[in-house]
DNA sequence: GTGAAAGCGCTAACAC
DNA sequence: GTGTTAGCGCTTTCAC
């Protein structure tokens, strides 16, 4: 059995309401009073049962992340933005759905069953109408990837934007042959959907001509990307620069070139998106459109907790201003 | 203001009793209570309030993971073993400690202040007097990485054996000069400990005098691997072979080895720890020891969540068979 | 400055 | 098969 705030009262010969006031500074206490209190707690090992804490205040002081899955650089980072804006005030708890509605509904069922506070989530499969009907009664954002047609409160970048401006600067560079490789129909995500927009309307507003067959569409990892070069450059016609949709991908693409001895950057200019850590590692080094990632965790646990702290939910999108890192794969 | 089993046993006209007898299935109920009860939950979007029900249950349903940060891959492969394992039992929640003692600390607090039932942790900071006093209370397995001296629940490969055994392949391949790339004592990790003592007795026990120039101490990363290199293979005489303790090490290595002219594998060959998704990517690709990441944390949490039910602690090391995958850095 | 007591939402023992 | 009630550990009025 371990041991309660009222075994530490009896030992103290105090009430409980005391001990509880020493532990919380919630009223004055003695010092007296005070210091025989915390030597009991200190000679009991006492330590305070947050349920029962956290059943009377009605608040976890906790905030669920919820992630595709864990080994991934980018929510690493995010995370970490999270937890040192969020620092002392709430704990970050991390969980992975696996990009499976069902386990996400699950975990962010912690909101209703009162295990934490709020909730973040980078990337989902929730429709926008379950989230916004959540979002209307708890506190949650959306961080990196966003629920189209949902109102909850987002925190991404422009990827229409970056993707709309990296083909514009393949064009400046003389590029007119440009090819886009993406995940298929039955992983689309928001934000590949915006790149790829981005992608088309930079094509038309500099009058090129769009061409279905430089448009690859697949997985977003590695494998794919290899895949994605062997078909696009082994056309007749192949494309002289492409715009991966991730960074694994890029990466995947220039291991395709390298196999069938097509030259990266010479014959094929590459450029991929979130700077991951294997951007730097990858020979050569991988251009890419960098998210700020932990500046993006930090505003969001930040508009979270101001949420938490008035009560006042907030709602819509927050835009933060990515970059373009140029180094070997594309000099844009 | 949230709806509670009050409510429901009201709307429905039930005692609260009863509510909490459909909700659990705890004892039989009449079907057309049950049904009733059902329809009213449905209709009040009742969910139950779980720091109530922990608090009377005394137990929370939620195993903690404390990482040392979240983007590893090794980790994310743990994870889904432990989440696997768990299924439906338990809810994973991971959290970041940055090897930091204090915050591993706070972490480690959710088993006294009952957030969570039991922790598991992947390499700490913590020392084993500090975490052996826990163990004694909690519920807590340690993966991956050990803590010296600790009598905590282990699961984890033999690492000097995999590393004795590395170098032996090195020998048998007619490599004499070979060198060994870690951390420096800031940083040290048992595992990596225990990798240096499988390098030195496998040198000794083939009669090979130990250099001290072969062993290269500084830091787990990819830029210690480049300057690892550097200085390693501009020694009059450099080694034909290398063990770095991890695959990030060797990716850095191979890098740093391209830089002076160096040739992998033809002039030094090159092996990993861990098997991480990089080893695949790289080029060439790395040889490495492959920890068998999920049956990791399926095993942890098989052995944790039966020390849960039965209220039998487990202790000492379970190991777990490592493997060596031979890629195109190494052909031992 | 301190104590008594109510009550947060829930489950389970007991009574019928 | 169902209701009544005690109590899990804690905080917070309300008295004094």
């Amino acid at each position: 059995m371990s041991v309660t705030i009222k075994d530490v009262a009896r030992e103290a010969g105090v009430s409980v309401a005391t001990v509880s006031r020493v532990l919380n500074g919630s009223a004055a206490v003695s010092e007296d009073t005070a210091e025989n209190v915390h030597e009991v707690i200190a000679r009991l090992g006492y330590s305070p049962n947050f349920l029962g804490r956290n059943l009377r205040k009605r608040e976890t002081r906790n905030i669920l992340v919820i992630v595709p899955y864990i080994g991934h650089s980018l929510y690493s980072d995010i995370i970490k933005g999270i937890q040192d804006e969020a620092s002392n005030e709430y704990d970050i708890l991390v969980a992975a759905g696996y990009s499976t509605r069902d386990t996400e509904l699950r975990l962010l069922g912690m909101l209703t069953n009162h295990t934490v506070d709020a909730a973040v989530m980078l990337g989902t499969r929730v429709d926008a109408q379950t989230l916004d009907a959540l979002a209307d009664r708890y506190n949650i954002a959306l961080c990196s990837e966003s629920i189209e047609g949902s109102h909850a409160l987002t925190i991404m970048i422009d990827n229409k934007k970056a993707a709309y401006e990296v083909v514009n600067r393949f064009i400046a560079a003389g590029k007119t042959r440009i090819a886009f490789v993406t995940t298929d129909e039955t992983i689309i995500a928001p934000s590949s959907t915006d790149r790829l927009a981005g992608y088309l309307s930079s094509l038309t507003d500099n009058h090129i001509k769009v061409r279905e067959e430089y448009i690859f569409k697949r997985n977003y990892d590695y494998t794919c990307g290899i895949q994605a070069a062997h078909e696009l450059m082994r056309q007749s016609d192949p494309p002289e620069a492409v715009l991966c949709i991730s960074d694994l991908l890029a990466a995947g693409f220039i291991k395709g070139c390298n196999d069938i001895g097509v030259k990266v950057p010479k014959d094929v200019q590459v450029c991929g998106f979130d700077n991951i850590s294997l951007c730097e590692m990858f020979t050569p080094m991988i251009t890419t459109v960098s998210q700020p990632a932990y500046r993006m965790g930090r505003t969001t646990a930040r508009r979270l907790i101001d949420s938490l702290k008035t009560g006042m939910r907030s709602y819509g999108t927050e835009y933060l201003e990515y970059g373009i890192i140029v180094r070997e794969s594309a000099s844009i």
